[in-house]
DNA sequence: AATAGTTTTGCAAATGTTTTCATAAATTGC
DNA sequence: GCAATTTATGAAAACATTTGCAAAACTATT
């Protein structure tokens, strides 16, 4: 707001060290081409020198774009939704875009709350994780009628635009496999459902797939876990040392599977052989592991790019394509599970 | 900006339909205990009528703050980073702001501009990674003064008030403790140090701390590997293969450690009897390991909440305390390492 | 050198708020 | 029931810009 002598430096007193009119200083930011070369070097000399920097604010009260977007997921610190959120952000920032970054920890209230804080903000478009929301956040958007994608989760006939991968596929996908590798004493590991559609949707299908081919896992093997490798891996460190072991664990996500592989380690299990076990996601390092996780690749860093183009697209031009994308899932077969 | 009937609602229309004049519904949102409870409660109906939504922008012209905090970190998908990032987020977000959130993928150019653009939101706060910056990156937020903090390190005499860990001494501390459990025989696998002060500071404290004790470290075991698990993996098994093997590795990050955990994994070494790995973060997970990994905590949670904290505060009121915090790190031993 | 045409610039109104100051309304004391 | 306060509201200026329109400054043409 003010130079190196504290004088607060806007517009008009570029124009002023340009000796030129306001007008004339706006235009030279926004239609240079309309400016004669002499006067352009004129006021470019006179914005170093006075160390001015466009006011978005002032802009955006005219309309004009705020040249943000609101980015809204669960939580920042999950490697999924980390890698999600740079690839959009990258993806945007191409486009001039800056994001503004929240989360809500799955709380629909918070979800609401934040949406509201990004609408002051005028924020040009909204990025959303997952498929299901509150029918307040709908309306709000609805309401406001501000672009809006919906990211990780894909589904053909989402509200908004859905990018992401159909996880139930996802779901299915990793259960075919371990049943056409002859299991059929299987356990389940999974993330907890609630404001959470994407582990909803995973749970339901590889429970379906293994009923459908008459696998029914008991109870007792059906587990449910916080995001976490500790909590995980507690858990099933107990699954591995009671009487009755599967001859394999499905775990509704990657960081789950890491968990559980190193309670096996702990266990003294060796994989595959004593025990096979698979994940979801393909997270940064799950390749990595020895021997590598069989899991189902959810390509975050594609989806979060799309989106964001996607996004940026229908900002830009509202009537751009507006339909979502399908990433597919997509089958990666490591060494932590063995045919029986 | 428009209600179900794509009338567009800004104060004036509120106004009209509580039958008041603007100053008043202004009023009802800056300074509510000024009216009376009829009035408030005439205007609380006709805001919801006319679904508004406060604008901000139009706010921040009148030198009212824009409740944004701008947050730069070189990358936003690295374990430390989001958690760093998350931390802070929830920390300002009690106070009112949203971040805006970029990554400058270690580029200074890119940092600058980025920097710039915080600026043109005319953000009330900035927060840095490291406290290494272009002299211009200074320069632009001493010109402009925006209260500032840099996260992550920790340096008594930095330019603006630094939250973090001294990472410098987080080298000394691991360092010393392989030296004390009798490690001679050390290599050691850094990050680089391009426009990454942490790492820098990380790798010569490693090496000052093991000359002093009169360990050299020959050039052919000090390896350098982006920040990944894969590469990370790849050149300690190639370490680990070669003819003459060190009985410790001391890496410059969990992240690092984590594929040299899988590289001995592979090249079939138990840790710690056959090679002791140690690394500095004490990132999620790390603990899960088995055998855990030995490392140094840097308090990331703590950090970023902690950096949130005095930045809000710095912007609320201009004379707040502003020097920065020591978020010490901590020696945790687990294990990864052990006694020769 | 005058005219017509084109390019460049400035004026003034507009944007959606906040805030100061003034006025109107309500409340209190007598 | 009236003046003196106190409280609640409105009018208008201010904030930092953009933009439509008109005027001014150039160029080209004759």
């Amino acid at each position: 707001m003010s130079d190196k002598n504290g004088k607060k430096s806007d517009i008009i007193s570029v124009a002023k060290a340009a000796r030129v009119s306001p007008s004339t200083v706006s235009r030279y930011f926004n239609h240079p081409e309309l400016l004669k070369l002499t006067t352009r070097r004129r006021i470019e000399k006179a914005v170093r020198k006075e160390g001015y920097i466009r006011n978005r604010a002032a802009q955006t009260i005219h309309g004009i774009r705020s040249g943000t977007i609101g980015v809204l997921v669960p939580t920042i610190d999950h490697t999924i939704f980390a890698e999600v959120v740079q690839a959009f952000s990258d993806a945007v920032a191409e486009e001039g875009f800056t994001i503004l970054l929240a989360s809500h920890g799955y709380d629909p209230q918070r979800e609401y709350a934040i949406l509201r804080k990004f609408l002051e903000h005028r924020v040009d478009g909204i990025a959303l994780t997952g498929l299901d929301h509150d029918e307040a956040v709908f309306q709000l958007i609805e309401s406001q009628d501000v672009p809006t994608v919906l990211m990780w989760n894909y589904a053909e006939d989402s509200l908004y635009p859905s990018i992401g991968a159909d996880n139930e596929l996802a779901g299915q996908m990793i259960s075919q496999h371990v049943l056409a590798l002859g299991h059929r004493e299987v356990a389940c590991l999974f993330a907890p459902g609630a404001g959470n559609d994407r582990a909803k949707a995973r749970s339901r299908a590889i429970l379906n797939t293994l009923a459908a081919a008459g696998v029914a896992v008991p109870q007792d093997w059906q587990l449910t876990t916080v995001y976490s490798v500790s909590e995980s891996k507690r858990q099933a460190f107990a699954l591995f040392s009671s009487a009755k072991r599967p001859t394999a664990l499905i775990c509704g996500n990657d960081i789950l599977a890491t968990g559980a592989i190193y309670a096996a380690a702990r266990a003294g299990l060796k994989l595959p052989d004593d025990i096979s076990i698979v994940g979801i996601g393909d997270f940064k390092g799950s390749s990595e592991f020895e021997p590598g996780l069989t899991t189902v690749r959810l390509p975050a860093r594609r989806i979060g790019r799309r989106a964001g183009m996607t996004l940026a697209a229908a900002i830009k031009d509202p009537k751009a394509d507006r339909t979502g994308a399908h990433c597919a899932p997509e089958l990666v077969v490591r060494g932590s599970c063995r045919a029986i």
